[in-house]
RNA sequence: GGGGCUAUCGUCUAACGGUUAGGACGCCAGGUUUUCAUCCUGGCAAUCGGGGUUCGAUUCCCCGUGGCCCUACCA
């Protein structure tokens, strides 16, 4: 709050490119995108990759690319360019940390003029002994500040000398550290339990705690949406704010997507990139509307939402505070429903490369129209296409004669019945070769010639199918053509003689 | 081990301290259908345990217990 006003509301994605977009982060950025609309705010990105050790090449194309499909573009910092690479945009740049390096370099330097911060050259191997000794001594595995007895001049000589070292954050001991987190509630932590953080490696980089902070001040995020795994960092946080004299932000942590065991989301357990759902025919509406759901409801029985909805609807404080498990039930229901609501152009337009991809030979003479506004009902995702109906593609199909007869009806029944159907079948002009048409004029044949439905259209359906379960052999008809369709029914003659 | 967070059907969740604890997904049964899917109807299924506070506790408090996160020169 500034004596001047409300501050424009700022939240900020801050990802690491070390692969792809986690199915956690695109829930904490849908959150943080929501809030900031809501707010009429700006959602920033930033990335955030100061390890370089777990750099990914490409990665942050692939981070903004699975962002702009889910619909989450951010207002400023880093995003695709109008030539689809990747660009920046903003006042407060750059906003990719390893080019910010100078700037965390001279704030972790004015805390260490200021007393706050020390340099520690203490190599891994002592630090590795100092831990062990401490675990089986059963204390607290914090660093014993050697290096805060040394003297400016030994500082000096070893930083002349050139040794390695890094900056570490003095910890105030016995400290109470309070803070009003928006999902939360009331937190509280001691300092004692807190070890002096390395805020500066020695390869010159920052840790997380000291870019976060420095990043978040000077992109002036008023508002810190993240993941609960930083809870127990934020006093960290909280203390190198106060160091600085800077105004703290609100925090909202968000409850962990869970496996289905209860643990931490992770990759072992099944999808967890928002590319593989993209990949396996997920929309995003409705991925999106699904990870919405994990953690917070508007409290009605509504469940449909499109992004417009939920900014309009999305409160922060009714989110909750435990975890949610990561139903792909649910989620397939979700993608069904979304998929289903798409005009038969869009869905048709979406489910080709599927199809090219599930079945090798498409022959041109099939109804495709047809064939997908069936599929557009029956699955809930879009590599599912053709995968229950590869029949309609067969050149032959391979089934036992006597699965064409239906229940107990007599074989010499059901050659009589196929016969005269293809009669019936031959009747029709091509225009009227529409499921409907077929349905009408098959029924009515049935009906005239006192037949029971079962023994006229459990071996029409066979003869077309070869599978016990299918669609109607209507729609499949329809589907086939009429070519086709008598010409499965004459094989099934044959096969039945 | 230490610290923090957390706890309603299998899962996602609803319930100003007073409800037969509601809905959704999934599952099961019935109906519709030649079959499958859809659709319709119905059903199974939960307040972690123990103490308080209260006329009354899923709800507030405490203690357990479980789960999760952090405890890195990772984020």
């Amino acid at each position: 709050m500034s004596l001047f006003g409300k501050q424009k509301t700022r939240t900020r994605f801050a990802p690491s490119p070390t692969g792809y977009l986690h199915i956690g982060g695109l829930r904490t950025a849908l959150y943080e995108y929501i809030f900031a609309k809501q707010n009429q705010g700006t959602f920033v990105l930033r990335i955030e990759d100061t390890d370089q050790t777990r750099e990914v090449e490409g990665a942050v194309g692939g981070l903004l690319k699975a962002l702009k499909w889910a619909g989450l573009e951010a207002d400023e910092g880093i995003l695709l360019g109008n030539d689809g690479k990747v660009a920046e945009k903003g006042n407060f740049g750059p906003y990719t940390q390893s080019k910010r390096l100078k700037i965390y370099q001279k704030y972790a330097q004015e805390l260490v003029n200021k007393g706050q911060a020390y340099y520690c050259f203490c190599t891994p191997a002592r630090l590795e002994e100092l831990k062990a000794n401490q675990q089986t001594a059963g204390q607290l595995t914090h660093y014993d500040r050697e290096c805060l007895k040394l003297t400016p001049d030994e500082i000096k000589g070893k930083l002349d000398n050139g040794e390695r070292h890094v900056i570490r954050f003095q910890i105030p001991e016995g400290q109470e550290i309070k803070f009003q987190d928006e999902v939360k509630g009331e937190i509280k932590f001691n300092t004692t339990d807190i070890d002096d953080q390395i805020i500066l490696k020695s390869d010159g980089f920052p840790t997380y705690h000291l870019a976060s902070v420095v990043d978040d001040y000077s992109m002036k995020i008023n508002y810190v949406i993240r993941g609960e795994e930083w809870l127990s960092s934020t006093p960290k946080h909280i203390l190198l704010y106060q160091a600085f004299g800077w105004a703290v932000p609100q925090f909202a942590h968000l409850p962990l997507l869970l496996n289905s065991d209860k643990s931490k989301l992770s990759k072992r357990q099944g999808d967890v990139a928002v590319e593989d759902y993209r990949d396996h025919g997920y929309l995003p509406e409705a991925l999106v509307n699904f990870v919405a759901l994990l953690g917070w409801n508007p409290g009605t029985e509504k469940e449909i939402f499109s992004l417009a909805e939920l900014i309009k609807v999305f409160d922060i404080k009714k989110v909750h505070k435990s975890g949610a498990v990561f139903n792909q039930e649910k989620l397939n229901w979700f993608n069904s429903e979304y998929l289903k609501k798409l005009n038969p152009g869009e869905f048709q337009k979406m489910a080709r490369p599927y199809l090219e991809k599930n079945i090798k030979q498409v022959s041109p003479d099939l109804n495709l129209d047809k064939f997908f506004a069936i599929e557009q009902q029956r699955i809930s995702r879009l590599s599912e296409v053709g995968e229950d109906l590869k029949f309609i593609f067969a050149a032959d199909l391979n089934y036992q004669a006597e699965g064409l007869i239906w229940k107990k009806s007599a074989k010499a029944t059901i050659l009589k019945n196929l016969k005269s159907l293809i009669v019936e079948l031959q009747k029709y002009d091509k225009p009227d070769w529409r499921a409907e048409t077929l349905e009408k004029n098959i029924r009515d044949f049935i009906a005239s010639n006192n037949l029971l439905n079962g023994e006229v259209l459990w071996p029409m359906r066979f003869a077309l199918t070869g599978e016990e379960k299918s669609p109607t052999p209507f729609e499949v008809a329809e589907i086939l053509g009429p070519e086709k369709t008598i010409k499965r029914l004459k094989e099934a003659i044959e096969k039945l003689k």
